[in-house]
DNA sequence: TGCATTTAGATATAATATAACATACAATAG
DNA sequence: CTATTGTATGTTATATTATATCTAAATGCA
Protein backbone atom coordinates (compact mmCIF):
# COMPACT_ATOMS: atom_id res chain seq x y z
CA UNK A 1 0.00 0.00 0.00
CA UNK A 2 1.38 3.26 -1.05
CA UNK A 3 0.09 6.73 0.95
CA UNK A 4 0.75 10.44 0.52
CA UNK A 5 1.33 12.09 3.35
CA UNK A 6 1.49 15.57 4.23
CA UNK A 7 4.46 16.37 6.03
CA UNK A 8 7.67 18.51 5.77
CA UNK A 9 9.43 15.91 6.90
CA UNK A 10 8.52 13.16 5.15
CA UNK A 11 8.70 12.33 1.45
CA UNK A 12 5.62 11.82 -0.20
CA UNK A 13 5.19 8.12 -0.23
CA UNK A 14 5.35 5.20 2.22
CA UNK A 15 5.32 1.82 2.31
CA UNK A 16 3.02 1.29 5.14
CA UNK A 17 2.76 -2.02 6.13
CA UNK A 18 -0.17 -3.23 8.48
CA UNK A 19 1.91 -3.39 11.33
CA UNK A 20 3.98 0.22 10.65
CA UNK A 21 0.47 1.45 9.57
CA UNK A 22 -1.09 0.12 13.16
CA UNK A 23 2.19 1.75 14.86
CA UNK A 24 1.67 4.97 13.13
CA UNK A 25 -2.10 4.96 14.31
CA UNK A 26 -1.32 4.32 17.93
CA UNK A 27 1.40 7.13 17.72
CA UNK A 28 -0.14 9.34 16.12
CA UNK A 29 -3.69 9.08 18.00
CA UNK A 30 -2.06 9.55 21.44
CA UNK A 31 -1.19 13.18 19.86
CA UNK A 32 1.85 13.37 22.58
CA UNK A 33 5.25 11.05 22.98
CA UNK A 34 4.78 7.29 23.39
CA UNK A 35 7.04 4.52 24.61
CA UNK A 36 7.92 1.79 22.96
CA UNK A 37 6.65 -0.71 25.16
CA UNK A 38 3.22 0.90 25.67
CA UNK A 39 2.76 0.92 21.69
CA UNK A 40 3.70 -2.74 21.96
CA UNK A 41 0.55 -3.03 24.22
CA UNK A 42 -1.55 -1.44 22.16
CA UNK A 43 -0.28 -3.28 19.35
CA UNK A 44 -0.88 -6.79 20.96
CA UNK A 45 -4.59 -5.05 20.82
CA UNK A 46 -4.55 -5.40 17.57
CA UNK A 47 -1.95 -8.15 16.33
CA UNK A 48 -1.87 -10.50 18.95
CA UNK A 49 1.38 -11.92 18.27
CA UNK A 50 3.20 -8.67 18.18
CA UNK A 51 6.63 -8.68 20.01
CA UNK A 52 9.51 -6.32 20.69
CA UNK A 53 10.91 -6.72 17.09
CA UNK A 54 7.68 -5.43 15.23
CA UNK A 55 7.38 -2.25 17.49
CA UNK A 56 10.94 -1.62 16.91
CA UNK A 57 10.90 -2.58 13.76
CA UNK A 58 7.98 0.26 12.26
CA UNK A 59 9.73 2.68 14.62
CA UNK A 60 12.35 2.74 12.36
CA UNK A 61 10.94 2.89 9.81
CA UNK A 62 8.13 5.56 10.74
CA UNK A 63 11.69 7.14 11.84
CA UNK A 64 13.68 7.07 8.96
CA UNK A 65 11.16 8.31 7.02
CA UNK A 66 10.45 11.70 9.20
CA UNK A 67 7.02 10.34 9.73
CA UNK A 68 7.44 10.29 13.51
CA UNK A 69 10.52 11.58 15.58
CA UNK A 70 12.40 10.38 18.29
CA UNK A 71 12.32 12.09 21.36
CA UNK A 72 16.21 11.35 22.45
CA UNK A 73 15.94 12.72 26.39
CA UNK A 74 12.28 10.33 26.95
CA UNK A 75 13.60 7.59 25.15
CA UNK A 76 10.05 7.89 22.74
CA UNK A 77 8.38 8.55 19.92
CA UNK A 78 5.70 11.14 19.05
CA UNK A 79 4.26 12.14 15.49
CA UNK A 80 5.44 14.78 13.59
CA UNK A 81 3.62 18.22 14.05
CA UNK A 82 5.19 20.04 11.05
CA UNK A 83 2.26 18.70 8.87
CA UNK A 84 2.63 22.09 6.49
CA UNK A 85 1.02 24.34 4.80
CA UNK A 86 4.10 25.99 3.01
CA UNK A 87 6.85 23.03 2.74
CA UNK A 88 8.23 24.91 -0.29
CA UNK A 89 11.32 26.67 1.12
CA UNK A 90 11.23 24.48 4.32
CA UNK A 91 13.34 21.59 2.90
CA UNK A 92 16.54 22.91 4.54
CA UNK A 93 15.45 24.07 7.88
CA UNK A 94 16.24 23.01 11.52
CA UNK A 95 13.26 21.87 13.75
CA UNK A 96 13.43 22.06 17.51
CA UNK A 97 11.75 19.89 19.75
CA UNK A 98 11.18 21.50 23.20
CA UNK A 99 10.65 18.22 25.48
CA UNK A 100 8.89 19.09 28.89
CA UNK A 101 10.55 16.91 31.90
CA UNK A 102 7.34 16.96 34.43
CA UNK A 103 4.51 16.30 31.83
CA UNK A 104 6.65 14.50 28.80
CA UNK A 105 4.55 16.60 26.42
CA UNK A 106 6.98 18.15 23.20
CA UNK A 107 6.15 20.94 20.96
CA UNK A 108 7.82 20.74 17.91
CA UNK A 109 8.84 24.34 16.17
CA UNK A 110 11.29 25.66 13.80
CA UNK A 111 12.19 29.03 12.36
CA UNK A 112 14.64 30.36 10.16
CA UNK A 113 16.84 32.13 12.56
CA UNK A 114 17.07 28.46 14.04
CA UNK A 115 17.97 27.08 11.31
CA UNK A 116 20.41 29.76 10.11
CA UNK A 117 22.18 29.59 13.16
CA UNK A 118 22.58 25.65 13.28
CA UNK A 119 23.80 25.77 9.55
CA UNK A 120 26.56 28.75 10.62
CA UNK A 121 27.55 26.78 13.53
CA UNK A 122 27.95 23.35 11.98
CA UNK A 123 29.23 24.58 8.60
CA UNK A 124 32.02 26.29 10.68
CA UNK A 125 33.43 22.82 12.67
CA UNK A 126 32.79 20.98 9.64
CA UNK A 127 29.83 19.25 10.86
CA UNK A 128 27.11 17.91 8.95
CA UNK A 129 24.11 17.80 10.60
CA UNK A 130 21.50 15.45 9.19
CA UNK A 131 19.33 15.19 11.59
CA UNK A 132 17.85 18.66 11.24
CA UNK A 133 16.45 17.95 14.29
CA UNK A 134 17.55 19.52 17.82
CA UNK A 135 16.30 18.53 21.10
CA UNK A 136 16.09 20.67 24.17
CA UNK A 137 14.61 19.63 27.36
CA UNK A 138 12.95 21.93 29.70
CA UNK A 139 9.27 22.73 31.86
CA UNK A 140 6.05 23.39 29.72
CA UNK A 141 3.88 26.45 30.02
CA UNK A 142 1.16 24.10 32.02
CA UNK A 143 3.57 22.90 34.35
CA UNK A 144 4.62 25.71 35.43
CA UNK B 1 36.80 17.19 50.25
CA UNK B 2 35.89 20.62 47.86
CA UNK B 3 37.50 21.53 45.52
CA UNK B 4 37.12 24.20 43.06
CA UNK B 5 36.58 23.37 39.14
CA UNK B 6 36.69 26.19 36.23
CA UNK B 7 34.11 25.31 34.54
CA UNK B 8 31.35 27.36 32.98
CA UNK B 9 28.39 25.10 33.80
CA UNK B 10 29.72 24.03 36.89
CA UNK B 11 28.91 25.59 40.34
CA UNK B 12 32.50 26.48 42.07
CA UNK B 13 32.47 24.04 44.77
CA UNK B 14 31.74 19.61 44.23
CA UNK B 15 31.41 17.07 46.99
CA UNK B 16 34.10 14.87 45.29
CA UNK B 17 33.81 11.82 47.13
CA UNK B 18 35.88 8.69 45.97
CA UNK B 19 33.62 7.15 43.68
CA UNK B 20 32.29 10.25 42.30
CA UNK B 21 36.03 11.08 41.62
CA UNK B 22 36.81 8.15 40.33
CA UNK B 23 34.15 8.43 37.31
CA UNK B 24 34.94 11.89 36.90
CA UNK B 25 38.23 11.00 35.48
CA UNK B 26 37.10 8.30 33.92
CA UNK B 27 35.34 10.31 31.88
CA UNK B 28 37.27 13.41 31.90
CA UNK B 29 40.05 11.29 30.30
CA UNK B 30 38.49 9.49 28.05
CA UNK B 31 38.29 12.74 25.84
CA UNK B 32 35.15 11.76 24.18
CA UNK B 33 31.40 10.22 25.47
CA UNK B 34 31.39 7.35 27.81
CA UNK B 35 28.58 4.31 28.20
CA UNK B 36 27.67 4.14 31.82
CA UNK B 37 28.71 0.08 31.94
CA UNK B 38 31.84 1.22 30.35
CA UNK B 39 32.48 3.87 32.59
CA UNK B 40 31.52 0.57 35.49
CA UNK B 41 34.06 -1.27 34.11
CA UNK B 42 36.92 1.08 34.60
CA UNK B 43 35.44 2.16 38.14
CA UNK B 44 35.89 -1.77 38.76
CA UNK B 45 39.21 -1.47 38.13
CA UNK B 46 39.83 0.85 41.35
CA UNK B 47 36.71 -0.04 43.53
CA UNK B 48 36.04 -3.46 42.98
CA UNK B 49 32.74 -3.83 44.68
CA UNK B 50 31.68 -1.28 41.97
CA UNK B 51 27.88 -1.77 40.97
CA UNK B 52 25.44 -0.05 38.45
CA UNK B 53 23.76 2.44 41.53
CA UNK B 54 27.43 3.33 42.26
CA UNK B 55 28.26 4.67 38.69
CA UNK B 56 24.56 5.65 38.18
CA UNK B 57 24.98 7.87 41.60
CA UNK B 58 28.01 9.46 40.95
CA UNK B 59 26.60 10.71 37.82
CA UNK B 60 23.65 11.42 38.58
CA UNK B 61 25.23 13.87 40.74
CA UNK B 62 27.89 15.23 38.11
CA UNK B 63 26.05 15.21 35.48
CA UNK B 64 23.18 17.87 38.18
CA UNK B 65 26.04 19.90 39.13
CA UNK B 66 27.37 20.76 35.13
CA UNK B 67 30.45 18.76 35.67
CA UNK B 68 29.35 16.02 33.02
CA UNK B 69 27.03 15.61 30.02
CA UNK B 70 24.82 13.23 29.47
CA UNK B 71 24.31 12.82 25.32
CA UNK B 72 20.74 11.76 24.82
CA UNK B 73 21.35 10.38 21.93
CA UNK B 74 24.26 7.72 22.95
CA UNK B 75 22.98 6.96 26.09
CA UNK B 76 26.84 8.76 27.66
CA UNK B 77 28.51 10.46 29.49
CA UNK B 78 31.12 13.84 28.85
CA UNK B 79 33.37 15.81 30.83
CA UNK B 80 32.48 19.88 29.59
CA UNK B 81 34.28 21.17 27.39
CA UNK B 82 33.29 24.67 28.20
CA UNK B 83 36.17 25.64 30.81
CA UNK B 84 36.05 29.24 30.70
CA UNK B 85 37.81 32.78 30.59
CA UNK B 86 35.29 34.28 29.98
CA UNK B 87 32.41 32.90 32.06
CA UNK B 88 30.83 36.00 33.74
CA UNK B 89 28.17 36.90 30.90
CA UNK B 90 27.65 32.99 29.65
CA UNK B 91 25.48 32.23 33.22
CA UNK B 92 22.52 32.48 31.11
CA UNK B 93 23.60 30.88 27.86
CA UNK B 94 22.58 27.80 25.98
CA UNK B 95 25.23 25.52 24.39
CA UNK B 96 24.75 22.82 21.93
CA UNK B 97 26.36 19.03 21.76
CA UNK B 98 26.86 18.35 17.94
CA UNK B 99 27.18 14.27 18.31
CA UNK B 100 28.74 12.34 15.53
CA UNK B 101 26.51 9.43 14.56
CA UNK B 102 29.57 7.31 13.22
CA UNK B 103 32.23 8.10 15.59
CA UNK B 104 30.60 9.48 18.54
CA UNK B 105 32.76 12.54 19.00
CA UNK B 106 30.89 15.34 20.20
CA UNK B 107 31.68 19.11 20.49
CA UNK B 108 29.97 21.50 22.88
CA UNK B 109 29.37 24.67 21.50
CA UNK B 110 27.64 27.63 22.20
CA UNK B 111 27.55 31.52 21.08
CA UNK B 112 25.26 34.52 22.07
CA UNK B 113 22.83 34.28 18.79
CA UNK B 114 22.07 30.46 19.44
CA UNK B 115 21.28 31.58 23.04
CA UNK B 116 19.27 34.39 21.97
CA UNK B 117 17.28 32.61 19.47
CA UNK B 118 16.29 29.71 22.20
CA UNK B 119 15.35 32.26 24.47
CA UNK B 120 12.92 33.71 21.94
CA UNK B 121 11.40 30.44 20.82
CA UNK B 122 11.00 29.21 24.07
CA UNK B 123 9.50 32.77 25.45
CA UNK B 124 6.92 32.65 23.16
CA UNK B 125 5.90 29.07 23.89
CA UNK B 126 5.91 29.55 27.57
CA UNK B 127 8.16 27.11 27.70
CA UNK B 128 11.06 26.87 30.69
CA UNK B 129 14.93 25.71 29.39
CA UNK B 130 16.23 24.30 32.25
CA UNK B 131 19.11 22.34 30.85
CA UNK B 132 20.52 25.41 28.70
CA UNK B 133 21.44 22.72 26.61
CA UNK B 134 20.93 21.46 22.83
CA UNK B 135 22.03 18.08 21.05
CA UNK B 136 22.39 18.15 17.95
CA UNK B 137 23.44 14.26 15.64
CA UNK B 138 25.37 14.19 12.38
CA UNK B 139 28.45 13.37 10.74
CA UNK B 140 31.88 15.16 12.34
CA UNK B 141 34.93 16.25 9.95
CA UNK B 142 36.13 13.63 10.53
CA UNK B 143 33.78 10.92 9.37
CA UNK B 144 33.13 12.66 6.57
C1' DT C 1 9.03 -19.99 -13.09
C1' DG C 2 13.17 -18.78 -10.68
C1' DC C 3 15.67 -15.37 -8.15
C1' DA C 4 16.57 -11.32 -5.42
C1' DT C 5 14.75 -8.07 -2.06
C1' DT C 6 11.98 -6.72 1.57
C1' DT C 7 9.19 -7.66 5.39
C1' DA C 8 7.73 -10.34 9.21
C1' DG C 9 7.67 -14.19 12.95
C1' DA C 10 9.88 -16.11 16.88
C1' DT C 11 13.22 -16.87 20.45
C1' DA C 12 16.67 -15.34 23.03
C1' DT C 13 19.58 -12.07 25.05
C1' DA C 14 22.07 -7.65 25.40
C1' DA C 15 22.29 -3.03 27.16
C1' DT C 16 20.61 0.57 30.05
C1' DA C 17 18.69 2.09 34.37
C1' DT C 18 16.26 2.04 38.89
C1' DA C 19 13.81 0.18 43.27
C1' DA C 20 14.33 -1.04 47.76
C1' DC C 21 16.41 -1.63 51.95
C1' DA C 22 20.26 -1.80 55.01
C1' DT C 23 24.42 0.49 56.63
C1' DA C 24 27.84 3.91 57.34
C1' DC C 25 29.38 8.45 57.65
C1' DA C 26 29.35 13.51 58.58
C1' DA C 27 27.58 17.72 60.50
C1' DT C 28 25.67 19.94 64.30
C1' DA C 29 22.45 21.01 68.08
C1' DG C 30 21.54 20.09 72.80
C1' DC D 1 30.04 13.76 74.10
C1' DT D 2 26.00 11.63 71.95
C1' DA D 3 21.54 12.10 69.81
C1' DT D 4 19.66 13.43 65.71
C1' DT D 5 19.52 14.44 61.06
C1' DG D 6 20.87 14.48 56.39
C1' DT D 7 23.88 12.54 52.98
C1' DA D 8 26.32 8.93 50.81
C1' DT D 9 27.24 4.05 50.03
C1' DG D 10 26.69 -1.16 49.82
C1' DT D 11 23.96 -4.85 48.09
C1' DT D 12 20.55 -7.50 45.84
C1' DA D 13 17.21 -7.70 42.77
C1' DT D 14 14.56 -6.18 39.04
C1' DA D 15 12.66 -2.98 35.55
C1' DT D 16 13.11 -0.89 31.12
C1' DT D 17 14.85 -0.36 26.58
C1' DA D 18 16.75 -2.40 22.48
C1' DT D 19 18.96 -5.76 19.35
C1' DA D 20 20.92 -10.29 17.42
C1' DT D 21 19.83 -14.21 15.00
C1' DC D 22 17.62 -17.41 12.41
C1' DT D 23 13.60 -18.80 9.75
C1' DA D 24 9.89 -18.02 6.71
C1' DA D 25 6.67 -15.55 4.03
C1' DA D 26 5.52 -12.01 0.74
C1' DT D 27 6.77 -9.05 -3.03
C1' DG D 28 8.74 -7.48 -7.31
C1' DC D 29 10.73 -8.65 -11.35
C1' DA D 30 13.83 -11.18 -15.21
ZN1 LIG E 1 8.65 16.88 12.31
ZN1 LIG F 1 4.68 19.85 31.09
ZN1 LIG G 1 29.32 22.12 29.33
ZN1 LIG H 1 32.71 11.29 13.58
Amino acid sequence: MTVTVENTHAPTSLNLTPSRRAVLDIVKSAGRPMKAYDILSKLQEVIKHAKPPTVYRALDYLVTNHVLHRVNNQNAFMHCQQHVECSKQQEERVSILFSCQLCGAVIENANHSLTAIIKQMTGSLGFKSDADMVECSGVCQDCR
